[in-house]
DNA sequence: GCTAGACGTTACCGATCGGTAACATACAGG
DNA sequence: CCTGTATGTTACCGATCGGTAACGTCTAGC
């Protein structure tokens, strides 16, 4: 069997891994294996071989395969979340700048080579309604859009709301599309944004 | 087990199924449970079950469940350029007619209680990118934006492209938002795109 | 050095999966 | 009426799934 180990998404080989304990090597592999082939077609047999443990040390760390979900989920909803303050702490009390970073994280991701659309996304799309991840996948989401009015808001846009819908919406159906066969819309989305952000501040009364 | 069949999408309960032939009944059938519940969740026994057929009769119209969702995503794309041909049909000569056709379309899809994302775009997270339902997918999503590109052209629109791809991921990042919770970006998805549509036409120069 | 707890190994469970063989039935067209 | 074709029924296949029991091993901390 194959066991190629994590894509160059920012994450280490095989080498690395072993020095690990085996709940974070799962929870790397699952981060892994998860993206790129979706949640139901990877077994827990294959996560534990490709993080070199076995199934009853899994068990150990998590009650069930959607308990392993669910940690995967939250795994990537704080990351998103580290990113966000990150860019707050590089460019603190002022929001345009912060609007700039984003955009430039956004290029990053849309222009990675690996991108297979939003891993949240598409854990969602694969999840029922009432499963225990969808609603940390919800929260996540509403409290990206929500970061995003509060930027223009501070930074003085005109109609904060809108605008934060548009280029949250613009972002995703272009993660989206990637994987859709349309790398052309995405590829401008980019420009778009950065369109966006020029015409708009200080709109307010001047 | 539960024999509840096929939202309001447009389609009929379990009294017009039974008279048709079991190949309409399946593919009926798939539509349904592999959007509402993805595609590898839903086993071939429940979709027989619902259809009122057997897996014999399953496999006799198609060679593998492969098969099955390779049919399933052409029954979605043409029925997806069917709208299309009838918005054409019902505005000939007339693109500026059609755009704003095409934007009470989208205006159905996304209040639409039961959406749950592009059923292409879901079908697309699940599956391998050599699946061959995948060349499907992606051909009409690309027709889909060429013939945006086409309209806003015919009606000339100022850079025409770059106007299809932002009303494109709109759409694309609305319909995958509704699932994620986030209901509030979507909704004022409509009026954006009106507010281009009517910003834009005819900016060629005057 | 001893012990406790984390980890690994093997073997197994019942359920379900996609897919098929063999055979029975219904029915339309000659 | 007879025959061919589509459909339905039953039973089954091997593979794989998520999950567990029992037991052996390793090592950190006292």
């Amino acid at each position: 069997m194959n066991t190629t180990l994590l894509n160059e998404n920012g994450k280490a080989g095989i080498a690395a891994l072993a020095s690990r304990p085996p709940r974070e090597r799962i929870l790397l592999v699952a981060r892994d294996l998860f993206y790129r082939h979706g949640l139901h077609p990877v077994s827990v047999e294959a996560i534990v071989d490709a993080a070199l443990t076995n199934k009853m040390t899994l068990y150990r760390h998590f009650k069930s395969k959607d308990d392993l979900i669910v940690a995967y989920v939250n795994q990537l909803a704080s990351e998103g979340d580290i990113v966000w303050e990150r860019i707050a702490a590089d460019s603190p009390g002022d929001p345009q700048k912060r609007l700039d970073a984003w955009v430039d994280h956004i290029e990053d991701v849309l222009t990675n080579k690996y991108e297979r659309g939003c891993a949240l996304a598409n854990a969602a799309v694969e999840l029922d309604p009432d499963h225990p991840a969808r609603a940390v996948i919800e929260a996540y989401k509403r409290r990206k859009r929500e970061g995003l009015v509060q930027l223009f808001k501070a930074a003085r846009y005109r109609d904060p709301e809108r605008l934060a819908d548009e280029v949250f919406l613009l972002f995703e159906g272009a993660r989206i599309s990637i994987q859709c066969g349309g790398k052309g819309p995405a590829s401008r989305v980019v420009s778009m944004l950065r369109g966006l952000l020029a015409a708009g501040p200080r709109r307010t009364r001047g």
